[in-house]
DNA sequence: CCTATTTTTGCAAGCGAGTGCAACAGGCGC
DNA sequence: GCGCCTGTTGCACTCGCTTGCAAAAATAGG
């Protein structure tokens, strides 16, 4: 390996012509250090490039500044755009996120959170996945906090960030039933995440309690390519819905391509689509979709402000609003 | 601030009945431990939850086995892909990932460096912007190795990985007169990123070497929205072209919808476009884009099989093929 | 000018690990 | 039984930093 030779606050303090506590005060905020001392210091500092080893003040402080980040699939638009307002707001609160890809094999979340555990994470942000409970038992008692976003599942000590995710299906069911739509069907994955599940139960209920029965699909992972297949699924039906509720936007987008291109349909005279996420290119004009969009730096702010807390204790949870973002995919709006 | 009480070698020792050394031996690959203190010894930790504190092996080992990943506009696909791609690798070489976004101010690359150095990452990988000389010396002198991707400025000691950005241009010209087209648009942002303006001059080459101008326009960042405005702009010339290459693909697809939705030509019989980096959305029905594909796995192969090296000496670089993809948004093929 | 108080400063003891070195145990050949 | 070699083990030092404590310096009060 290259032997690094990173400078250390013994060599600022030998130049500065101060103790190696000096060097350390100063760059500790609300130490006490002389005007002209810390002034010697930062120069030496500067003119040495030196900067304080974050890896030895963890030890010291017990506190190490790093916030995991665990996710699989992170290229998917959502994901994505959670991540980059999770560790903007992370370091906006100082601190700084590390990315561990769930991507591999299945016990991987496990794995994710033993890595956390082995840097000494202040606190770990599971976007994807469910950990065992053994390991996430560990993580709370090693004192490391736990965030669960659209997990649902719940976990003592931990916070959840959950969306209304039923009450955002029954308004999309209204807005439809209001387009006039009356063949009500579902797009949902095979994934049967609880938050997926969810839409697709308030959806169902609405429309039971409208004695309209609905039809579900499910099918794949949640991607643009599943929502292809649904739509051959769907649209040969021999009743074909003239609504369909996408469980989220990827799929909302090939299905209505799928409609558009192999079906000659026409989105959104002869059938309606909403979606979910709100996703970048749902407002592409392609699709110009109506859907719920992710609160996603409400969601990200929930979470810093909750890790900068002291108290932690209890069970904690915040569900928070999908708002309806009106498009051209349903009549009406 | 929550009192943190990972387990320490010292519990694991005493419940094992062994010295510490034992205990970090064990956990040291290749280092001499008897059949039997090993057992006890992993006994005792698994029933503690005991993990080896990573920031203190690297206090030791002047290794932390972290490499930080200096991006923005980390929700964009292409990035968010590279990302993924990244992330997937570095785990399998047994290195962490430590996310740093720069979207905020201008100096934040330098920032970002600077945090770095701070948590002493091994290497910094840079996929966004460009840091100061001062900075990255320092980070070069400090021990730290640097990947620039896709930055093309040269940085003596670090890897810099492109592609072939003047190339690929040049082919898509020739594949677009193959189609027999004749009036040709460049679609560039105002990013002017060293890639981007190999990619414009490129191609305005091809066209000089045949006699036939190129007109070129260049608006705002590199998004969607400003390949709808590009649109706008080109195909309201007196002289409308009827091949447009735009430097990437979120552009090609607002300049693509812009030309189907608000000027109704139909691509590709009116109009031929080919984009750049092969999104997930350039496979989409919708769009169905000639594109070139941004080797991202190999990109990050490379990245970190240099990463594992031991010679570091001189300046390296590498300049791969972004590969052609054929699809249907231009004629023939 | 002297004493009492407030800063400022340096010393030294940690934090949790890795590792060279020497002591030690056991196995083998003679 | 003795000497030698191999393989394990523990001691103690080190990595770079923070921080309690007490000494030293600066400031205020009389």
């Amino acid at each position: 390996m290259s032997r690094k030779i990173f400078v250390s606050a013994k060599e600022v303090a030998d130049r500065a012509g101060v103790s190696r506590s000096a060097v350390s005060r100063t760059f500790t905020p609300g130490a006490s250090v002389s005007e002209e001392t810390r002034r010697r210091v930062t120069e030496a500092a500067d003119a040495l490039g030196y900067h304080v080893n974050h890896l030895a003040r963890g030890l010291m402080r017990n506190e190490s500044g790093i916030v995991c980040l665990i996710v699989s699939e992170l290229d998917t638009p959502y994901r994505a755009s959670l991540i980059r307002a999770l560790t903007g707001q992370l370091q906006s609160a100082s601190k700084i996120a590390m990315l561990i890809n769930t991507d591999r094999s299945d016990d991987s979340v496990d794995q994710a959170l033993r890595q956390a555990i082995s840097y000494r994470a202040d606190a770990s942000i599971i976007l994807s996945g469910m950990p065992d409970r053994s390991i996430t038992d560990l993580c709370l008692k090693s004192g490391q906090r736990l965030v669960l976003i659209n997990r649902d599942e719940d976990r003592e000590g931990a916070l959840m960030i959950n969306l209304n995710d039923r009450e955002a299906a029954r308004r999309s069911f209204f807005a439809l039933l209001r387009a006039g739509c009356r063949n009500f069907a579902f797009a949902n994955s095979e994934a049967m995440t609880p938050s997926l599940m969810a839409r697709e139960e308030g959806f169902c209920e609405a429309g039971r309690e409208h004695g309209l029965e609905v039809s579900v699909e499910r099918f794949g992972p949640t991607t643009y390519q599943s929502g292809v297949v649904l739509a051959q699924r769907l649209l040969t039906r021999e009743k074909r819905p003239d609504a369909i509720f996408c469980v989220n936007d990827l799929l909302a987008c090939g299905l209505m391509d799928a409609a558009r291109h192999q079906f000659n349909l026409a989105v959104p005279s002869e059938l309606c689509v909403v979606g979910f996420d709100d996703i970048e290119q749902a407002s592409w004009s392609s699709y110009n979709l109506t859907t719920f969009a992710q609160p996603v730096e409400q969601i990200a702010a929930e979470a810093v402000t909750w890790l900068d807390q002291v108290t932690s204790a209890g069970s904690n949870s915040r569900r928070l609003d999908a708002e309806l973002v009106w498009r051209g995919s349903v009549r009406g709006g």
